[in-house]
DNA sequence: CGCGAAGAAGACAATTATATCTTTTATTGT
DNA sequence: ACAATAAAAGATATAATTGTCTTCTTCGCG
């Protein structure tokens, strides 16, 4: 078990993928950003329907469409990522899984898990969309493999 | 997504009744168990069972049988539940799943995901086995919900 | 010894998460 | 209008997780 689920790891890389496009003006294909960020394809396709349907992404169909962020989802944090795919268990539930688990009634756990709780939320509250679209562009970050290990066909979809 | 697996919730519960139970001086059984940590009672059978192999607990068969800890076992930190259970990726993979992002090829929530790690690795590290039996006994802390909503049955198991 | 109480083990069923395929719809450029 | 492009949508497949059932083995006690 990692923090997010799988289906939350690619949202959160593709809306980074996509936010750094769009810096730089462009918008971009299901397949390129699958490519982008190392994802199966067809199966990011319905994460970005999803994405796009919450209204955390656009899209524009037909030749030159693609996703795209407009100027104020950039601002977005990417804790509206993880709650609109994995919801909000992460943020609020009790840590050993206890409906009833409170204040007067706190399991084991309970205070040592208000604190993990608390740093995860203001973590993922602060990260904006578009934070790292410079270091992403500049490579200092990456969604995946290292460049260099792009396959070869990742620019002849330069236009 | 919550942060632990189902299983690994149920194990953790089971596992702090059990050491509750020890401390008292008697042996546990499943039904018991699972009634005292509102758990689907053959399903905890098969955890309890991969807990034993692990030398996580102890068991023994035949009447007066039943699930137990041994004094040492009441100091392992419970970070060893969670790693026999749910395995390591919570406290070393990629936050974003990414199998190469390191120090030098960074994803994004990287640094972010080092100090949630280190909280979560530390409390769970410094959490032992055995800590809270008084406070479980007490009635101070809960595995389930409260005293008073338990089945009638409880205490027909007291020897 | 032999019965009953318990855990051990394996097969199986249901659910959820993950992934793929196919068809449809919308948009753009010509 | 037409052809090409790209996302939307729905149906289906696969895998992992979670949960149940049945049978077997072991042990303690009379």
């Amino acid at each position: 078990m990692a923090i997010f689920s799988k289906t939350c790891e690619y949202a959160i890389r593709a809306v980074f993928f996509i936010a750094q496009k769009t810096s730089v003006g462009t918008r971009v294909g299901i397949r390129d950003i699958a490519a982008g960020i190392d994802s199966p394809e067809l199966y990011l396709g319905k994460i970005l329907q999803d994405l796009s349907r919450r209204g955390l992404i656009s899209s524009a169909k037909g030749p030159n469409g693609g996703f795209f962020i407009t100027g104020e989802m950039l601002n977005q944090p990417i804790i509206e990522i993880v709650k609109a795919i994995d919801g909000d268990s992460l943020f609020v539930g009790c840590g050993l899984g206890l409906k009833q688990c409170s204040e007067l009634n706190p399991c084991p756990l309970h205070n040592e898990f208000k604190e993990i709780r608390s740093t995860l939320t203001s973590m993922l509250s602060r990260i904006t969309v578009g934070e790292f679209n410079d270091e992403l562009i500049g490579g200092i970050l990456a969604l995946r493999k290292a460049e260099d290990d792009l396959p070869f066909n990742n620019k002849k979809k330069s236009k």
